[in-house]
RNA sequence: GGGCGGUUAGCUCAAUGGUAGAGCAGUGGCCUUUUAAGCCAUUGGUUCUGGGUUCGAGUCCCAGGCCGCCCA
């Protein structure tokens, strides 16, 4: 119980409100949890759908329970809004039906009580189907205000802070949110099908590794010992496959220690999958048959800009190519040359670090120049083996590997290789990134001992790849904020809320 | 990290440096098929915070918070 002081500071509308719970206490149990409904709005909609007045009433009763939303009181006979997790259905409560008792009960809830009630089918004059209330029961009383009804709650902040409420309000945010759910179900059922086991590798790791990012890092107090939050679940996902096991996948989140923006939360869901006995091809055309899938299966209504198509076959090219095609200082005989690559990247706003090579310079040009303009659907193939420390060499061409990125709509959307599953080479390239870490790379990798001794027991030939999937679903929703997909996003604490201490 | 914009009633928004307002919600009244129901009346403010200028600051200046957008 709040105590008067607390109650006499209250905002009087939430104590207005408070008050009738007051009352719903005095009336007897003020949270009842027996109430058990047995139709939603959206299954009435649509079981009643054309049906004619007298068929409506030889129906049977019906009990539906969700948020009072609306409630417009005419006298002795009221409309009101319920809504639940699938729509909204109209009760239509008459004083003469359900007596002065319960009618007056009625009209002193508030717009944001959960309530249930119970009656008949019927058709108002302007044909919307509504229940012909004859037993109401206030489920859950509401002590705040809704955001207003007609506006909704539009403030930013707010509804990232306060989610539930930009969800009872907007429903384009619950049908974001269902977008991703169901492309979620859509990809798992993809992989399941194709025989990939789904894992759940470590989170809380000793080492961070997989990819190339700064970890957030915690304390285990029982080992007296710091840990990271992973940045990638890349490394225990192909030990798996050093393991036998050789289709497996992991949807699950990543965290990396990053600014915030409209692109960025520190923490974000991938998807990684990977499968033995294939090559990167392989995988590219497996995107592509995923995605095709998503856009046949996940339903995603609103967004997707009409000039993109996720219709296969995407197109692709490679990175040096791809440089050359939109920096005409530079032909195909220099994309290994650092003079020539860093008097372009000089030029473009590239600042070139002593210690990168014309892989990593050329890298640098790809993501400033060409990136952006990448907008239909397509994979950029022939990464330099300097910034693919995980990826296989290409066999006729070691400067590069047998990697590939997929962009659409000028974003990377996924990224996947054949796997390096040489452990001498390996560890090669984790003492090449030991190196730049010294030289002060703070994303480079740590030299992962454990995982180059499970490559020593034979990892077969293997081919894994990464989506992103916030960014994915950004993309398929058409919004232009990471937060816009993410329930939850992360936002700076806020310190007004009182913290004794 | 830098630049720009925003921040006013529970919500959505107004307000030349001169009495802080409207709609919705709330409260009281009328109203038995409404659809943002309608009509009458009415309550409600740390104008984000802290300084400053001024006879007088929501408004101008300085610092800070938070949010958004753009850039690095």
């Amino acid at each position: 119980m709040t105590d008067q002081a607390d109650a006499e500071d209250e905002h009087r509308l939430i104590a207005r409100r408070r008050q009738k719970l007051e009352d719903w206490r005095a009336a007897g149990p003020a949270f009842p949890n027996d109430f058990r409904p047995d139709a939603t709005a959206a299954s009435l909609q649509a079981q009643c759908d054309g049906l004619e007045d007298e068929a409506l009433d030889s129906m049977n009763e019906v009990a539906v329970a969700g948020r009072l939303m609306a409630k417009r009181v005419m006298g002795k006979a009221s409309f009101a809004q319920l809504q639940d997790r699938t729509g909204r259905i109209q009760l239509f409560v008459q004083r003469d039906a359900v007596g002065e008792e319960v009618y007056k009960r009625f009209k002193s809830l508030d717009v944001g009580d959960i309530v249930g009630a119970t009656g008949g089918l019927m058709r108002t004059k302007t044909g919307e189907l509504s229940v012909r209330t004859t037993r109401l029961r206030p489920l859950t009383k509401s002590l705040r205000p809704l955001p207003e009804k007609w506006h909704g709650l539009t403030d930013t902040e707010s509804r990232y802070r306060q989610r539930y409420l930009d969800l009872l309000m907007n429903e384009e945010s619950r049908e974001v949110f269902a977008a991703r759910s169901r492309l979620l179900s859509v990809i798992r059922n993809y992989f399941d099908e194709r025989g990939f086991q789904e894992v759940e590798t470590p989170m809380l790791q000793a080492m961070p590794g997989g990819a190339a990012a700064r970890p957030f890092r915690t304390h285990y107090n029982a080992l007296d010992h710091d840990f990271y939050l992973r940045i990638a679940p890349e490394l225990y996902l192909k030990r798996l496959v050093v393991g036998g096991m050789d289709r497996v996948y992991e949807l699950n989140r990543n965290f990396r220690n990053e600014g915030l923006s409209t692109r960025h939360n520190p923490e974000f869901t991938m998807l990684e999958f990977y499968q033995a006995y294939a090559r990167h091809d392989d995988l590219m055309a497996l995107i592509e048959d995923l995605f095709q899938a998503i856009r046949d299966d996940a339903r995603i209504k609103p967004g997707l800009d009409p000039a993109l198509t996720l219709d296969a076959p995407f197109e692709r090219i490679t990175v040096a190519d791809a440089v050359c095609a939109h920096n005409a200082s530079v032909d195909a005989g220099q994309t290994r040359d650092v003079a020539a690559l860093t008097t372009l990247a000089e030029s473009v706003g590239v600042a070139v670090q002593p210690a990168w090579g014309a892989g990593k310079i050329l890298t640098e040009i790809f993501e400033k120049t060409v990136e952006p303009n990448l907008k239909k659907p397509t994979f950029v193939v022939d990464y330099p083996a300097e910034v693919s420390p995980l990826a296989r060499r290409r066999d006729d061409d070691p400067f590069i590997t047998e990697r590939f990125e997929l962009f659409i709509g000028g974003r990377e959307i996924a990224n996947g290789f054949s796997e390096l599953n040489d452990p001498e080479d390996q560890a090669e390239r984790f003492r090449e990134q030991v190196a730049a870490k010294e030289a002060g790379d703070d994303e480079a990798m740590y030299f992962d001992a454990d995982y180059v001794e499970a490559l020593e027991y034979g990892l077969p030939p293997t081919a894994g790849a990464g989506i992103g999937i916030d960014r994915l679903l950004m993309l398929l929703t058409g919004r232009q904020a990471i937060r816009d997909v993410l329930l939850f996003p992360q936002l700076r604490p806020r310190a007004t809320r009182a913290q004794d201490d």
